[in-house]
RNA sequence: GCGCUCGUAGUAUAGUGGUAAUAUGCUGGCUUCCCAAGCCAGCGUCCCGGGUUCAAUUCCCGGCGGGCGCACCA
């Protein structure tokens, strides 16, 4: 069978070997926007988390997790429900909708747009006679499209499903505080569903309607955001960073620059922000997405979030749909954490800096991560066809079987139970290890290249003589002839 | 949401106004072999709803879903 190394084989294979099915639900016919991860996806994905939260640990950081239904007020402090909320108008004869606001604003070029209300906009709609670009008629009423998905708690209770995790976690500022005892920056981080009822939703997982975010949070002051301990030791450090200013001039080859060269070019303000760009960028590698995939790309002025100070995503190039944002940096400053304690009325002010009489609110550094962004781009940078062969090039720490078990023939009695006793041994040691007889010994090579695996053991007529089995790397397909009780050495080295 | 286009076994495709095929896959058996081997037997498909028709997977309409472009993506 001819395998060609193309883009449609690699989406066959997500759905074939059980990483990625949808959508969902299938048999349903599928709602936009929603995916579902088979076996093998899941065992990605918790390798890549258990990953992540090693890692994190490592650098001082807890983990919450909080709901994910949270009551209007929430969101009406955190600005969501404000600017989550297009307002929109659709043209009745032709069907075509249009965000009223950058209708408004190309039609008007001179006139402040931001913030008007419905009413206000309908006015200009109609002093200014503006009609349908497409058709030429006459708009009627602004509608108003929610990203937010809005539910019904009890009776009456209005709530929303929660857009990013992030607000969740800051809601409990002032329990991290105590429990953190006053030493900053508070390092936190949350795991879980988001929802947004995103209008087209496309390009499988990396646009859903409902989709795992891992949102690493700093509470820190200001004193300490320019001199932060944590930057001193990476400072020299390089990142491809590619700032707004060289994005305006059409360029998009990103420069590799240390931090302290960004700072001293003011391509960064702060050295706590540089440290969270460098911790993004560890994680990305972490996870084994190559150096050369991947870029920071900062957003212009006008393309920040509402929250946003500073913001740069980091991006992976990928075959199928070009640069795509995987994490998203941003220095929040004190904007959420002032919202929240004017909104429920708290003082969420504390001392941060050398002089304890001064106290403020604290500042927010986020690195945002999508995991099922993450999840595609490292399938797909790991998708190879190498002379008509599958192999798909994980991490041996993130595969979702780390060793297969074969009896190289299934007819022999003794072979195949000294197979069977080794797979049990191995699961035994907790080894994530695969039993297979079926077929031929090549086909179960390559059903296995096909899921990542990195090891594949065959017992053979020489095990039965002096308990050496064959390990075979998936990479090289080499084999080596080792004894069996080497083996879990071998594979967990 | 709009426009174009597509929707056939698990996967990839062919084809047709008289309910379907090829490859691969999967199951059982034989063979026993170190990289998708062979043999035998078997399994499995026309996205959903409506219309036209004696008869629709095929034609028409609507829906749902995919791809591309526009818009959107904090």
């Amino acid at each position: 069978m001819e395998i060609e190394d193309n883009i449609e084989t690699f989406n066959s294979l997500i759905k074939r070997r059980s990483f990625i099915w949808g959508p969902s639900p299938e048999i349903y016919g599928g709602l936009a926007g929603f995916y579902s991860y088979g076996p093998a996806g899941m065992e990605l994905k918790h390798n890549i988390l258990s990953m992540l939260r090693r890692e994190l640990r490592y650098f001082g950081f807890g983990e919450v997790e909080c709901p994910t239904i949270m009551p209007e007020i929430v969101w009406r402090a955190s600005g969501h429900l404000e600017r989550f909320i297009d307002p929109v108008i659709k043209c009745e004869e032709c069907n075509t909708q249009y965000r009223v606001d950058k209708l408004l604003q190309e039609a008007l070029p001179d006139t402040i747009i931001d913030g008007l209300s419905f009413e206000e906009m309908e006015e200009l709609i109609k002093k200014n006679r503006i009609l349908c670009p497409k058709c030429g008629k006459v708009f009627q009423k602004i509608e108003e499209y929610n990203l937010m998905l809005k539910t019904v708690i009890g009776n009456d209770t209005i709530a929303y499903l929660r857009p990013e995790t992030a607000t969740t976690t800051y809601l409990l500022f002032n329990r991290l505080d105590q429990d953190a005892r006053r030493q900053y920056p508070i390092k936190i981080y949350q795991y879980g569903k988001a929802y947004r009822n995103e209008i087209s939703p496309r390009q499988l997982v990396l646009r859903m309607r409902a989709f795992d975010q891992f949102e690493i949070q700093l509470f820190i002051g200001k004193e300490q955001e320019m001199d932060f301990e944590d930057y001193f030791e990476l400072k020299e450090y390089k990142l491809p960073l590619l700032d707004w200013q060289i994005q305006e001039k059409k360029i998009d080859t990103p420069n590799l620059i240390s931090l302290e060269q960004a700072i001293k070019k003011k391509i960064l303000k702060k050295p706590a922000f540089a440290y969270c760009l460098y911790l993004g960028y560890y994680l990305t590698k972490k996870v084994g997405i190559p150096e050369k995939v991947i870029r920071y790309r900062q957003h212009s002025p006008h393309e920040r979030a509402h929250y946003a100070d500073d913001a740069w995503d980091l991006e992976i190039k990928t075959n199928q749909f070009g640069w795509v944002e995987i994490c998203g940096v941003h220095d929040r400053t004190d904007y959420d954490l002032k919202r929240h304690g004017d909104y429920s009325k708290q003082d969420f002010k504390v001392s941060m800096g050398s002089d304890p009489n001064v106290k403020e609110i604290p500042q927010i550094l986020e690195i945002a991560f999508g995991i099922d962004r993450i999840i595609y781009t490292l399938l797909e940078n790991a998708f190879n066809v190498e002379d008509g062969r599958i192999n798909l090039k994980l991490d041996k720490h993130l595969a979702p079987n780390t060793v297969a078990v074969f009896p190289l023939v299934r007819n022999k009695e003794k072979i195949r139970n000294l197979a069977l006793k080794i797979h049990r041994d191995l699961l035994e040691f907790r080894i994530k290890s695969f039993y297979d007889a079926a077929g031929s010994i090549g086909k179960r090579y390559r059903r296995q290249d096909e899921l990542g695996t990195p090891f594949c053991i065959t017992i053979d007529y020489q095990s039965l003589e002096d308990n050496t089995v064959t390990i075979r790397e998936r990479d090289s397909m080499n084999q080596v002839r080792v004894d069996i009780s080497e083996v879990p050495n071998i594979i967990n080295k």
